[in-house]
DNA sequence: CTGAAAGCGCTTACAG
DNA sequence: CTGAAAGCGCTTACAG
């Protein structure tokens, strides 16, 4: 069943039933309501690559988790509560307008082949990337090839070719960790430690200026071995406190993501340590399981949400202009207070 | 960048840059290799629409989340940490086989058109259902149409016209809950709740019927008054232990699934009681947050990821060989015991 | 308002 | 082993 058949059966000619699946004005009421029936009485949908190859646009958007992590995961996004939600915001705000979502996840460099398919061979016309490092090839290689792309967390600058045509979103890691910081300052800590995030990332670089600033304003000296590189993953978190805490003994310890936070606190309790007592613990994105936790973990927000919201809407919408235009989003994020940190002196 | 250009450059027809692109074996070696060197030096991918109108098969395959719960929750599906890593573990087992997952989320009755249509438009050629009713009617159209499809989760017979032609996978509902209900037994609780799921999915009923038929082998009665329905939302299990706890005093609760856990554990601190001392609690599922708990949640497993794999390496199997194939899989469930139940007497 | 025709970019018998 | 041609199912100027 086709459009010629539909066309034969309605007594009309193949363009007037393309004028009326695409509802264009030039055709009677008559005629659009008979053809329409038959369409309906017979089941008929036009076939997608053919409209695509005739020259409609094409309504599907890829969604890119770049999550290239040396730990040995058998499956690695499942193991982030981070991604998820964003993933699932990105499905629902495409689909409200009519788009859909094709995903993948590229665990190694080579993964970007797939991707870089989708958009060449005219699969997607668009695409999300999240989690991935500054200036990523072949995401520039993408862009440079005049597809739409918005990149969330990558630093990015209009002046910075190609990115200068892309859709960036971000949240304020660095307001984040300023006002972490802060709030443990303010809880009278004096030695804070701090484990840093994927330090090839834009938010894990921001997160450690955030934190160091606010210990300057705070006339609190900073000191490197108080500063351990970590990389996101639970398990980092997990080595980072136990080399951090078998030297040091600092009062607090912001850790620049909740998954490290995990780590951190099995750290924390084979050391017999305490949380809050020995020590408070402050992270970073508020992931389902932190307020489970016992003690239920302080932490900074993101709105992941809004994140995915603002990146596929602008993103679609610079699909239909046929344009590519640069927008920059900084997202503000929220300090929740919990149980984590105590009071000291 | 067509393949006619390519054909150009290199001095031979469209058919053959089309042979070597599919690798066929009637080309020379030596005008492969021109021809491939020329496809890298443009740069040039094949139209995948212009492929798939030209007769190539489509590599893409859909993956349906359907969760029509009444609970008002802005975003439904981030809210469960069930389905998360089931995805992931589908879009890994498809890009390993070079195949793309689209993925959409089933809210209202009314999302099933936007299903309906990617299938029919063609532009998935397979799809993968998880968290539906039986018998769904949209998905029946589907199997009808001729489309490849798998469910998870749902009870449909071979003899079931149309998901004759389907590939089922489930976990072992009935015997995981007769698992978690015998071990409840065993350590000496003679009143187990149990609050249900939606009863009108396949594991709710199934694990109803484990849980009962584990009190009639264990010889204790089974009681109508001390079985809530739920839903399998956090929410609908604090209502249900609320509703449950204010009348009856069982020493055990068997909950359908982890996500109620959470709701029920609320209800149990509001009324002051204590997890395992005054009542033991037992899930399903083992999502992300159930170790975290404290005490940490005996539950039991589903190996998700194994369901996923076998889904998605059936549906290709079977979209490959260009055969609908009955297949039935149950995929056995683990005991995890961790600290929330307690031995009495 | 409507139809005939060209064209989108491929693949695949068919013929040689 | 290779090429010319038909065909996949649409959309969109173009002409009327």
């Amino acid at each position: 069943m086709n459009a010629s058949d539909i066309a034969k059966i309605a007594g009309v000619s193949r363009s007037t039933v393309s004028r009326v699946i695409n509802n264009y004005g030039n055709v009677t009421e008559e005629t659009r309501q008979r053809v329409l029936e038959i369409i309906k009485e017979y089941n008929y949908v036009p076939h997608a690559s053919a409209q695509m190859l005739a020259g409609k646009k094409n309504r599907i958007i890829g969604l890119f988790i770049i999550d290239t992590k040396d730990d040995n995961y058998a499956n690695k996004m499942c193991t982030s509560s981070y991604f998820s939600p964003f993933t699932s915001a990105v499905i629902d705000a495409a689909n409200k307008q009519r788009y859909n979502v094709l995903s993948a996840i590229v665990n190694e460099q080579q993964d970007f082949n797939n991707v870089k398919e989708l958009f060449f061979n005219k699969t997607i016309s668009a695409g999300i990337f999240i989690g991935g490092k500054n200036n990523e090839p072949a995401i520039a290689e993408i862009i440079e090839s005049g597809y739409n792309v918005a990149v969330i967390e990558q630093e990015v600058s209009s002046e910075q070719e190609p990115f200068s045509k892309c859709i960036v979103v971000n949240n304020d890691s660095f307001g984040g960790a300023y006002e972490a910081t802060k709030y443990l300052i303010q809880l009278g800590h004096g030695t804070i430690a701090h484990i840093t995030g994927d330090l090839d990332q834009f938010t894990a670089i921001s997160r450690l200026e955030g934190y160091k600033k606010a210990l300057l304003d705070g006339g609190v000296p900073v000191k490197s071995n108080l500063i351990i590189k970590g990389n996101y993953t639970e398990e980092s978190g997990y080595r980072a406190a136990k080399k951090l805490l078998l030297k040091e003994t600092p009062t607090a310890m912001f850790v620049a993501n909740d998954s490290m936070c995990l780590g951190a606190i099995r750290a924390i309790e084979e050391l017999r340590l305490k949380i809050p007592e020995d020590i408070s613990l402050i992270g970073f994105d508020d992931i389902e399981v932190a307020r489970y936790l016992q003690p239920a973990l302080t932490t900074v927000r993101i709105p992941l949400l809004n994140m995915a919201f603002m990146a596929t809407n602008n993103l679609i919408k610079a699909n239909e202009e046929e344009m590519n235009f640069f927008a920059n989003y900084k997202i503000p994020v929220e300090l929740v207070v919990r149980d984590s940190c105590r009071k000291i002196r």
